[in-house]
RNA sequence: GGUCCUAUGGUCAAGCGGUUAAGACACCGCCCUUUCACGGCGGUAACCCGGGUUCGAUUCCCGGUAGGAUCACCA
């Protein structure tokens, strides 16, 4: 067989080489001396998650803290893998940026990036999308066909790869047989013959009758001679981490991949004449994986767990295009314990939704929050870090892939809520206060006009904050809310009963008093002291502990006569200090409350 | 079913041949306190099972078990 006459024929019209694109896409400047460029390979299907803010942010961080000998920071990318055209969803692109911005994850380079001056390709469509930025594009994969395919082609005239027109019943049908004869499924061996021996005229006869058909890759599987191949010629597998080996265990041969969180990781070759491009000429997840990866310089390919099992195929590939490999890092999967069986679950997007992005926006939980919450199940010595430099920015924190976990962590919204708490706490009140009016907004329009005195709502956010102890309890934008919602008049409303210490004729006699003597510009102290009066007089323990000891000789405490007051001025009995609240609330409210009360 | 990954309290997790087996969250109790929150102190609670290797295994090896992942012209 020609194989050089073979790529001819099924890849007229691709004239340029591998060598070609090579030249067009040099090695990066920074990564040569040391940084690390990773990437963000999303399908564009709209639906952006936990678990992709999770890769995403492993991904900017590994970008982001390393550097070059001269300082440049690594390139962090993204690129739409776009190659199953029924999985496009028009605005899925802007989705995706403008979802992780709204973290603080931002792209150098890529799809939808624009910056002006470098861009070397648009973005499809003239609707006014952004335009792509960066030397390694197209970044959508829907637009470098012609780039598979010259590898491709490439693949062919070396005997690697060869065209296939096996039918879909075909396949079934051998995937039944190898079912019922309980063998692995797919293309391999024996079952890869009928197509890996067609004859060139065989060949042309079909593609001339116009039959449909896919290019394979002719697997060496188990034959491949480890002594010929990745140690040859430097600059194929042996990469930069120097990550693959094999070994021979029993008559199969093993890959052993050195995985940045897993540590070496070991598996069969793969034996599978897997499919490389699709009968439309579009290539499959792996063949873009490696092509693109090794094009546009990734050095560091982060990804769930879920791509393990395909490793082999990938080696296979980088070894028969005698690409270097870059080092993997594969992320365990996010968790979450099923309700109905009790077991660790991978987080479902029917069934969980705490795993979409927007769960957090409509609870309204601070970006920063999330962020560091995601950090402390990224890498286990981040809280320690942090309990050290609580007031250090989370980008010093030194992230490394080895202190990440290879089990799926379970995702605890306990946790998460603490976290936020201390995050909360040190962000200023005033800029909690847009975040709440700019949540508001999105999801609670009556709350944002409600909240739209700024100064009013930063005081009251401020409650607490700058004690020596300060308060937390601010978690998120909705529960927020709820917390401060009786400095509204349209959201005050009377939610609980006076404590069974007080009768009712003593609960309108304690406020009665209470607002004949109220006076507004008393300072904490003098305040307090008319309460207490008011209790002693009205034969209450001024003392709780009094109270406590002798609960013969009192109808109940201070602490019972308070709860009074805090009911009619907030509706509540639970609260931050009462004469903070009144002072920030305004006399006018404070009495027109009570007056309402006493009736 | 094949293959691979994983296995320490309810959860997240330190540990990397000898430890009273850290810490955080949650939970419970006490203290502080006019309520709540914060804070302080204390408490309940763990090395999946069975074999090896070893003077000694949570730690190393093998086997089970359990959970997860994956077996497409989807990514």
């Amino acid at each position: 067989m020609d194989y050089n006459k073979l790529a001819e024929l099924l890849f007229p019209q691709i004239d340029k080489t591998p060598e070609d694109y090579e030249a067009i896409y040099p090695p990066r400047a920074n990564a040569e001396s040391g940084a690390v460029i990773t990437r963000l390979g999303p399908s564009p299907t709209g639906f952006i998650h936990l678990g992709n803010l999770y890769g995403a942010f492993v991904d900017e961080r590994l970008a982001h803290q390393s550097k070059a000998a001269d300082g440049t920071p690594g390139t962090f990318y993204l690129r739409i893998e776009d190659t199953d055209d029924k999985r496009y969803v028009e605005g899925a692109v802007d989705t995706i940026i403008n979802s992780l911005k709204f973290f603080g994850i931002s792209f150098d380079e890529g799809a939808g990036c624009g910056a002006p001056g470098c861009a070397t390709d648009g973005a499809p469509g003239e609707d006014g999308t952004p335009t792509d930025a960066g030397d390694y594009g197209p970044y959508y994969q829907s637009q470098r066909g012609p780039i598979y395919q010259a590898f491709v082609k490439s693949l062919v005239s070396q005997g690697k790869a060869y065209p296939c027109f096996l039918t879909e019943e075909e396949l079934n049908d051998i995937r039944a047989q190898q079912e019922a004869a309980k063998e692995t499924t797919g293309i391999y061996g024996k079952y890869a013959e009928k197509s890996r021996n067609l004859s060139y005229e065989e060949i042309e006869e079909n593609i001339k009758a116009g039959k449909p058909y896919v290019i394979r890759l002719k697997s060496k599987g188990n034959a491949i001679d480890p002594a010929n191949c990745c140690m040859e010629n430097g600059a194929t597998c042996k990469g930069s981490s120097g990550n693959v080996t094999y070994q021979n265990r029993d008559g199969v041969m093993y890959i052993i991949v050195n995985d940045a969180i897993r540590g070496e990781v070991a598996m069969p070759c793969n034996d599978q004449d897997v499919v490389i491009l699709k009968a439309t000429g579009i290539p499959t997840y792996h063949f873009a994986h490696v092509i693109d990866d090794h094009l546009m310089r990734t050095t560091h390919v982060v990804r769930g767990e879920e791509w393990l099992m395909s490793l082999p195929i990938h080696v296979e590939l980088f070894e028969a295009l005698r690409f270097k490999m870059p080092t993997y890092c594969h992320t365990a999967v996010l968790m979450k314990l099923d309700d109905e069986s009790g077991n660790k679950r991978k987080l479902s997007k029917r069934k969980d939704p705490e795993l979409s992005l927007d769960y957090y926006r409509n609870e309204g939980y601070h970006p920063q929050a999330v962020k560091e919450y995601l950090l402390t199940i990224l890498n286990s010595n981040f809280e320690e870090w942090r309990m050290a430099n609580p007031d250090a920015d989370i980008d010093e924190f030194r992230f490394t892939t080895e202190k990440m976990s290879s089990a799926g962590a379970l995702f605890d919204l306990n946790k998460l809520n603490d976290v936020s708490k201390d995050v909360l706490l040190k962000i200023p009140a005033e800029e909690l206060a847009d975040f709440m009016v700019d949540w508001a907004k999105e999801f609670k329009p009556k709350a944002a006009e409600a909240m739209s005195d700024k100064e009013y709502l930063t005081k009251i956010l401020d409650i607490g904050r700058h004690d020596a102890k300060p308060r937390k309890d601010l978690i998120y934008a909705k529960q927020i809310f709820d917390f401060i919602s009786y400095f509204y008049d349209e959201y005050f409303v009377i939610e609980e009963r006076i404590p069974e210490q007080v009768s009712d004729e003593d609960a309108k006699e304690i406020l009665k008093r209470y607002l004949e003597t109220y006076d507004h510009s008393d300072d904490q102290s003098q305040w307090f002291e008319k309460i207490r009066t008011i209790t002693a007089d009205l034969g209450y323990a001024v003392k709780p502990k009094d109270y406590k000891k002798h609960p013969d000789e009192y109808k109940g405490s201070v602490a019972h006569v308070s709860t009074v007051i805090r009911i009619a001025v907030m509706g509540r009995s639970q609260s931050p200090d009462v004469w903070t609240i009144q002072q920030i609330l305004g006399e006018e409210k404070v009495r027109a409350r009570i007056s309402e009360l006493i009736g």
